[in-house]
Parts: C-alpha cells; structure tokens; sequence
DNA sequence: AAGTCGGGGGC
DNA sequence: GCCCCAGACTT
C-alpha cells in the first residue's frame, strides 16, 4: 500500500509499471488485424469509434469498409447527400449517430480547417462524441494520453482492481476514468486503451472469462479473490413496451408503392418505412380503422385493405413492433402527395434507406408474396 | 438519474 | 428468452 499517494486506487509505481508491461505485450503479440488499425488517420479512427458504439466489432467491419469506401474523407462526408450517407448505414442502427457525425465533420470543415481537433475541449464539443469517443480519438489517433472508457474498460477493470461499484450508474464512469489516469502508458496510451478493449474482447469476456489464458491474472484482485464471474456489477433492467402497428404495401395503378420519410427527430429519424400507425385493439377493425384514418389524415386519401399480407415483430432496446402488414389499394390514384411522401417501384425502393423492420416488409413484396 | 435510441449474436 | 455490445443525448 502506498499511503501517501492520494490515489483512489492505492496503486503504487511497482504495480502500475507491471500492469503496463504485461498488457502491452500481450496486446503486440495478439492484437487483431483490424480495417481501422491500418493507419491512424483521425477521420477513419472517428468514424471507426462511431461505428463501435454499441456494436460488435464482427458487425462494424463490412460497414466500415463500404462506408469509408464511399466517403475516404471527412471532406467527403461532410459534403455528401444525407440519404446516401443514411443508405451507407442502412442497418447498423442508432442512425442518429450517422446524422450527428455528418454535422460534426461538417463543423470540422468550418470551424477547425478540415482538421479533426486534437484538444479535449474541442473534440467533446463536437455533436456525438461523448466521453468515451473523445478519449478514444485523442488516444488512438494523437497519442495523447487520455482515458476511453467504454463498457469494456469497465469491465476488465472492475475485475482487475475489484470494483464493485455499479456500472449501469454514469458516476462510475468517472471512477473508472480516474484509474485509467493512475495507470495509462504516456509512451503509448494507444495501444493501452486498445489493448484494454482487446483484452475485453477477446480474453475478459463477459461470461466466461478465459482467466487461465489472462496475462493480467497475477495483477487481477478479482481472481484472486474469486470474484471474476460476479464482475461487473450492473443493475437496472429495462424493460420493452409492446406496440401493436398496422402497415400497408399500398399499390398504386401503376403498381408503384407508397412509402414516407420520417420525421428528423425521434425514433428512425429520417428514415424510410412503408405508412404504418400504432392503433389500441377496441374492436376487430380497430388496425385496419387506424391505418385508414392514419392515411386520411396524412394524405387525404381513401384506402382499401384487401387482405393480410403477413406478420412481423421487431425488438428495439425499449420497444417491441407487433406489425399487422396489409395489402391495399387507393381509390383515387392520383392525388397531389405532400412532402416526404412518394409512390415508388419496387426496385427504386433500394435507392432509400430502411430500417430493418420496412427491410423485412420489402421483402414480403420481393418474394412476390404480393404480387 | 432515468429514458430514448437499433440491431444482431451468443447462450 | 435474456444479456451484451469500442455510448450519446435529452429531460
């Protein structure tokens, strides 16, 4: 114990030292080959951190490639057609993450000369980089020794320096921040935070941590105590709301389809979905009343629903779509549309941007269900 | 501090 | 089914 050290932690310069040299070398030696480790350009490092929120590296790794195929640079980002940047992430989900970082780089552009700024006031200022995305470009593409706590850090070390705070709390993030201040490598904070995540994913994982395998085992206090499988402590269970949908693939006379843009706030922001409502079962033709009256209100036209054309059920993080998917016609096929509404062939619909739930309805169409 | 915001993979 | 994932933003 170093009692005058005013560290939280009481890590004394022996163990830090330790905890750097282990980690490094095993990090060189096992490190994956990753799209976004091929150069340290802080464009592809942002655009790499953006993608990783929240999604497994396996998934990121073909977006990552087409996205940075499509826009190389910022530049090009910053000055591309928003629904071709929202097509490039068709899928990968929390789209406005895609919608913040393209006004962020545009700020860039105006604000910093192009350059992705290499102070921490000025990157966390920039729409979408939080605590976690700020330390992880400073770090990984400037080298600047800044912590980048992420659900993995906090994994690893609350089994290493045995921290039973729980992790679901944003306070204890900032515990964890300080720690990776008292042991973060100045001569390569890179490759620490890194290695940090590496070990996360591929040796500290979840479940079943491969402690055997682990080149931080002698430095590991949960180990040693045991404890390594009840770390983290996470609390706080959310819990999904069921929403019963009615949708309609509406055909035109000229068997084109009737599909809307969403609002630029909210759930799907911007996106594009086949016209659909939420309805409350009051009767037997409570959905297919609600889909009419949705599309009245909107549009200011009369529809018939033929038949069911099928059921699907989509999971966000907080809500369940139970979706009623009806085939339908316009009685007056020629009506004046309003803004963010168009009639569209089946193979334009490729030229838009789906969430997955609509994917699944283009499909339905596809597969000449409907015909 | 609690909700909102996607989608997929592993068990 | 449930949990987790290189989290950030809003209220």
């Amino acid at each position: 114990m170093n009692t005058t050290s005013n560290s939280i932690f009481s890590l004394d310069a022996s163990y830090v030292k330790q905890f750097q040299e282990q980690l490094l070398t095993w990090y060189g030696e096992n490190k994956r080959t990753l799209p976004w480790r091929e150069n340290q350009d802080p464009y592809r490092v942002w655009v790499s951190e953006i993608m990783l929120q929240q999604t497994r590296v396996d998934t990121v790794i073909p977006y990552f490639k087409r996205f940075t195929s499509l826009f190389p640079t910022l530049q090009d980002l910053a000055y591309a057609d928003e629904e071709k940047v929202l097509k490039a992430w068709e899928g990968l989900g929390y789209y406005s993450r895609v919608r913040n970082l393209q006004t962020a780089v545009k700020e860039v552009c105006e604000s910093y000369g192009g350059k992705v700024p290499d102070t921490a006031k000025e990157i966390a200022g920039l729409k979408g980089v939080g605590p976690y995305t700020a330390g992880a470009i400073l770090s990984i593409a400037y080298g600047i020794p800044e912590p980048a706590v992420d659900g993995n850090v906090m994994r690893v070390l609350s089994r290493i320096l045995l921290v039973e705070e729980d992790i679901s709390k944003p306070k204890t993030r900032i515990l964890f921040e300080k720690a990776v201040r008292e042991l973060i490598s100045h001569e390569d904070p890179s490759s620490f935070n890194q290695a940090m995540m590496e070990l996360g994913a591929l040796i500290c994982t979840p479940k079943s941590p491969a402690c055997l395998l682990c080149p931080m085992r002698e430095l590991c206090k949960g180990f040693e105590q045991g404890k390594q499988h009840e770390l983290p402590v996470k609390l706080g269970k959310t819990k999904v709301r069921k929403a019963k949908m009615a949708a309609g693939i509406l055909a035109g006379e000229d068997g084109r389809f009737l599909i809307h843009k969403r609002p630029s706030e909210g759930l799907l922001a911007n996106m594009w979905e086949f016209p659909n409502t939420e309805y409350v079962v009051e009767n037997k033709n409570a959905e297919k009343d609600a889909l009419k009256g949705y599309l009245d209100e909107n549009i200011g036209v009369e529809v018939v629903l033929e038949e069911k054309a099928g059921y699907i059920e989509h999971v966000f993080s907080h809500l369940k779509w139970e979706i009623n998917i009806w085939q339908g016609k316009m009685l007056n096929g020629s009506v004046e549309l309003p803004q963010d509404w168009k009639w569209v062939t089946a193979d334009e619909l490729d030229q838009y941007p789906f969430p997955v739930s609509h994917q699944k309805i283009i499909r339905l169409i596809k597969e000449a269900i409907i015909v």
